[in-house]
DNA sequence: CGCAAGTTTGACGCTGCTCAATCACTGTGG
DNA sequence: CCACAGTGATTGAGCAGCGTCAAACTTGCG
């Protein structure tokens, strides 16, 4: 079950996670223990009083660790829970008949993967790890319970839901509309902003993201070969560099140009807390 | 405001509603009134009783009909009330700076377009309409006091906006993998499936679609030149016919079979039925 | 040492884009 | 009734971004 073999024969380390200077922050270089992630996370949604940070925190009980590429959750499988990444990276994917892959997104600390088959019963994707993780299982059962018992918990969940619907329009017209480079600049500005807001990274000063190009390519719709060639231009012009499965941003603020990224849509806490007063003060 | 010369010139029809024999719809040639249009789309999800079900159809009082081209929401506004479109077709949009213009998707009689801005406030794209529509102004704090009276709205509202994500990762998958004959049949499946769903049309003899390939383009990420020679090659094989913002399915297995086409994600009603036991029985 | 994954490079061709013109249809104003 | 304007559809020529195929190289591991 735990494909360690597969695992090693990869080589992949377990996701840096750079220590943030952030007097609150209970993070270091450990793998976080991660009783708050989806706490926090529904926290930047809607307020959560004492009792309910109580039954998010009952609801992650059951821990465990994973290995990079081990599958947590398979298409068309009737799973009976939903994982929520407590540390690492994991991404979904689905295979189609010609072969290809397609990536639909990534799942980073403090995300739920994903509540959909409350309604489908069957997941229609698979999940998988791009790096060694660890995720909380939560009963389906529990988490209905819950989001019963508690409605500014299911308040929470449903904004979730459409904070990830606006990532995947602005995925949509990134694949939809721009071209190779583009699209790769956008998808590592995104990625790093959303690691920030997580605090497990500093925009701008090394952001490190567990990827081969054979994911970036799946990812953008684009093939390895051509993905190569306009890395090696941005590496050239000293805007990322990589080795063996690991980026390296050096120049954020050129990738977001040359994007045309802005990261409003990602609802991330700066942007929020302007906003969160109007709407559920 | 309502910008009939704009309409005129185009001179676009009503969407041709054709009547559907079901002896229980309450449908015909005049625009459906709508009044249960939300209801049934909730219904679909969850069972809801005779007050929940008189909850949802108090909100839908304020109606009022639009002709095409008209503009629901505007991108960056701060609107205060979500649109239910109870006939005619709606679509979602944004421009870029490039000044191309991305489509994200279509909203069908039933659809909610989109109680996002509970959360972002401000609407991120536009909201336009391809047809003369019927739409019902709900205002967002009668939705949220709705939705905090009666969990099984809200959890019936999660349901839909999960349903909305599954569409969107198909999208993806659409744009990002297929090519362009792909992309075309694929997008015509799921509009003729989603229409079929709403007992408006009935698949494979005549769904009528008010759509330019201008908007095609738009929707698929290409070019209408190149929009318009793939659809020649469709209509050169008898699969689709047209004229002037119309098209017509003319032969709908041979269309899935070139998409690989599959509704499961579409959780329309006949195949929500076999699941739905199990998860809400 | 030899294998397995991933990266890199080159040659070549196709899909889909650009630019530009023309056609077809419908409604308008005279 | 007819010329005109606006929108959308259609066609052609030429080009480029990206895909395909194929091979070599690099690195980590058994």
């Amino acid at each position: 079950m735990h494909d360690i073999d597969r695992q090693l024969a990869r080589g992949r380390d377990v996701l840096v996670q750079r220590s943030y200077s952030t007097p609150s922050s209970a993070h270091d270089n450990r793998i976080s223990d991660g009783t708050t992630r989806l706490v926090n996370r529904l926290s930047s949604f809607v307020h959560l009083d004492d009792e309910e940070r109580q039954a998010v925190v009952a609801l992650t009980l059951s821990r465990r660790r994973f290995v990079a590429m081990d599958t947590l959750i398979r298409e068309s499988s009737v799973p009976d829970r939903a994982c929520l990444i407590l540390s690492g990276v994991a991404f979904r994917y689905r295979y189609q008949a010609s072969g290809r892959r397609q990536i639909f997104g990534y799942l980073l600390p403090g995300d739920l993967c994903d509540p959909h088959f409350i309604i489908t019963n069957t997941c229609d994707h698979n999940v998988g790890l791009l790096c060694d993780s660890e995720v909380a299982a939560i009963s389906l059962l529990d988490l209905k319970t819950t989001m019963s018992k508690f409605p500014k918990i299911e308040r929470a969940l449903l904004m979730m839901a459409l904070v990830d619907a606006a990532i995947m329009r602005e995925c949509l017209l990134n694949i939809g509309q721009r071209d190779a480079s583009q699209k790769l600049a956008h998808f590592f500005c995104e990625l790093a902003a959303r690691f920030h807001d997580r605090q497990d990274t500093i925009i701008g000063s090394g952001v490190t993201i567990p990827l081969t190009q054979g994911e970036l390519a799946d990812t953008m719709g684009l093939t390895v070969v051509h993905v190569n060639r306009v890395l090696q231009r941005f590496r050239r012009d000293r805007i990322l560099s990589w080795s063996r499965c690991h980026f390296d941003i050096l120049d954020y603020p050129r990738l977001t140009s040359i994007a045309g990224f802005d990261a409003g849509y990602l609802r991330l806490r700066e942007t929020l807390a302007e906003t969160r007063t109007a709407s559920y003060g």
